[in-house]
DNA sequence: CTCCTAACTTATAATCGGTCTAAATCTATG
DNA sequence: CATAGATTTAGACCGATTATAAGTTAGGAG
């Protein structure tokens, strides 16, 4: 959780343990996904990535992420209906989404127990469980 | 579950009783939706209400779609990265989610038990819990 | 080195679900 | 019938994402 600091090295080593070629786009994406933590949209990459020091094409930002979601570097979120998050934190958690901001918000796991749910069908292989508890802030700053 | 069907009258009963303006466009889109209990995208229920019979625009569908969940008489469900679909089960239940396919598949939330799960933010009002499944079937007819 | 190929990146066009707009239609009421 | 408010409509528009086709890069063979 807390916003640990990667060195070039490490993410490069991430990458390969995934079997991610580790270029240059991909090292840049992997180091702002990781060096922050949080849950972005691509738009939200393409951002970081492109600045002074770093251009990043629109293209590859969104290759890279399904590339990395694909690889399980990072989780997919479907949660906003316009647009799809990704989170950098792969330890299992669950989410807060507020409906209004669209703001998500991290719940631990560990202690959540998910019982009584039904097998797979015959054949079917889990890809995830996602745990999404929808809320609205009861409009804290009418007037 | 099983498709029950429903009279004109009992279509407008329904809609009055979540405050809804019984349009003949929505009465239309009501009847297609609780006559199949299925789960639908806002072009497959465009689809359905335009035949011989009737005709409704798109923007309707989508307003009146859209209507529907805000009032309660049908739920949204976020699941797909592309487009939304609208689930007119009201009984609490879960989902199974085809990756590939897009295919969902009924949880029922009877037997389902979530423990654990930390309290709302102070201030917020809960709109729904969402439990998907994301699943692959082992590539069944791949050659 | 230089050539070659495969992998990768890029700019840009295209697609597609969904929303907006402004005009037309409907409905209830006086 | 006139009016106002709610609703519907066709079609323009938008924003996220994907497709396309050309350009770039990295690494091995000669």
């Amino acid at each position: 959780m807390e916003p640990k600091t990667y060195t070039h090295d490490e993410i490069i080593a991430m990458l390969r343990e995934h079997g991610i070629n580790p270029t240059a786009q991909r090292v840049e994406i992997a180091r702002e996904l990781f060096s922050r933590k949080g849950h972005y949209s691509a738009e939200d990459v393409f951002a970081l990535v492109n600045n002074d020091q770093t251009q990043v094409s629109k293209a590859t930002v969104y290759n890279t992420l399904g590339l990395f979601a694909e690889k399980r570097l990072i989780r997919q979120l479907i949660v906003d209906p316009t647009k799809v998050f990704y989170d950098p934190n792969m330890v299992p958690h669950h989410h807060f989404y507020d409906v209004v901001t669209g703001k998500l918000t991290d719940i631990d796991a560990n202690d959540v127990r998910i019982t009584g749910l039904p097998a797979l069908p015959p054949g079917a292989q889990m890809e995830g469980v996602d745990v999404i508890i929808r809320m609205r802030q009861a409009n804290p700053t009418a007037g």
